[in-house]
DNA sequence: CGGTGAGATGTTATAATATTGCATCTTAGT
DNA sequence: ACTAAGATGCAATATTATAACATCTCACCG
C-alpha cells in the first residue's frame, strides 16, 4: 500500500472505531500500520519483530491482541494457509473476500468477486450450512509471476 | 465414515498407490485409517496419540511425513483453518472441494460444488492467477446444529 | 542369490505459531 | 477523585511443524 492509502486507511480505522466505541490504541495502531506499509503478508512474529522499534518490549500476546482486535473488526485480514496477516484493503465495508497468493513473489491480491460470494452461499445454502467467515484462499502464481517464467 | 466406506477407500488408496507406483505403507495406511474412521477432523498431534496403539512409539516427523505423502496422492486433506486433518470422502478423481466446518458440532462436509469451482477458476483468470490449490473452508453451523438451537 | 540405491523410517532436537493466567495500568464515565 | 471495564505487562507454556542425520527396507539388477 503506499503511503496515501496508508493514511486513509489508518483514518478511516479510528472513524470506525469512534463510531463503534473502541479504542484504537497505539499498540492497534502500530499493528495495522505496519501490515499496510508492508507489501508482503507478515507473520505474528515478524510483527512482533516490527513493533521493537516503535513499542518497548512488546511481546506475544502484546501482538496477538492487537490482531484479534483488527481482525474483528475487519481492518485486518488472516491468511489461513499463510499463518500470516494483511491489512484490510477497503475496511469501507464489511465484506467476504478472496485472497490470490503468488507463490513466487508471496504477493496478495485481495479481490471481491461477487459471483464467488453468491455461489459459496448458494452452496451452503443448499445444505442448510449458516456460513459466518468463509475463507477463500487460491495458491498458485500471479500474472507477472507467470509471464516472467515463460519469457 | 462407516465401515464399510473405510474398507472401501483403504482399498481404493491401496489401488491408486499401486497404479502410481508408490508404496502405501503400514503407517501411512495407519494414518489414512484413523482419519477416514475419525468423524471428526484430527490435528496431527491427535494422529500422533491415535497412532500409538499401533505404531510403537511414534514421534512427530511419522505423522506428518504420512500425512505429506497422502495429502499429495490426494487421499487426505488438511483444513488450513483448523489445523487438522480429514480423510477424502471421494478419492476417485482428483478435484477441488468446499469444506462446511461446523463450530458447534466440529463435524465437516466435503463438497464438490461445480459453480463454485467455476467462479473461482473465473475470478483468478480475470487477474491472470494461475490457480495451483483452491482453499475453500466456510466456518459456520450445519443444518442440524441450526435446528437444535433455534428450537 | 547378493549388491545397491532410492525411498522410507527412527531419533533427537528445535523452530514457529499461539494461548493461559494473573498482575497492573489506563481511561471513560460518573 | 472513584470506579469498573478494558487494555497492557509479563512469565510460562501449549500446540503445530520442521531440520538434520543415521539406519533400515525393499524392489530391482547383475
Amino acid at each position: 500500500m503506499n503511503s496515501n492509502k496508508v493514511a486513509h486507511v489508518l483514518k478511516r480505522a479510528d472513524a470506525l472505531c469512534r463510531e463503534r466505541g473502541l479504542r484504537l490504541t497505539d499498540q492497534r495502531k502500530t499493528v495495522l500500520q505496519l501490515l499496510c506499509v508492508s507489501d508482503k503478508p507478515l507473520s505474528a512474529y515478524e510483527l512482533l519483530d516490527q513493533m521493537r522499534g516503535v513499542v518497548k518490549n512488546p511481546m506475544p500476546p502484546t501482538v496477538y491482541r492487537a490482531l484479534d482486535f483488527l481482525l474483528e473488526q475487519g481492518l485486518v485480514h488472516k491468511l489461513e494457509s499463510l499463518h500470516a496477516y494483511v491489512g484490510c484493503t477497503h475496511p469501507e465495508h464489511p465484506h467476504a473476500s478472496q485472497f490470490l497468493i503468488c507463490d513466487v513473489c508471496g504477493e496478495v491480491a485481495e479481490v471481491e468477486d461477487n459471483s464467488v460470494a453468491k455461489s459459496l452461499k448458494a452452496a451452503g445454502k443448499a445444505l442448510g450450512f449458516r456460513t459466518k467467515r468463509p475463507i477463500v484462499e487460491l495458491l498458485g502464481t500471479c500474472a507477472q509471476c507467470t509471464a516472467k517464467r515463460t519469457q
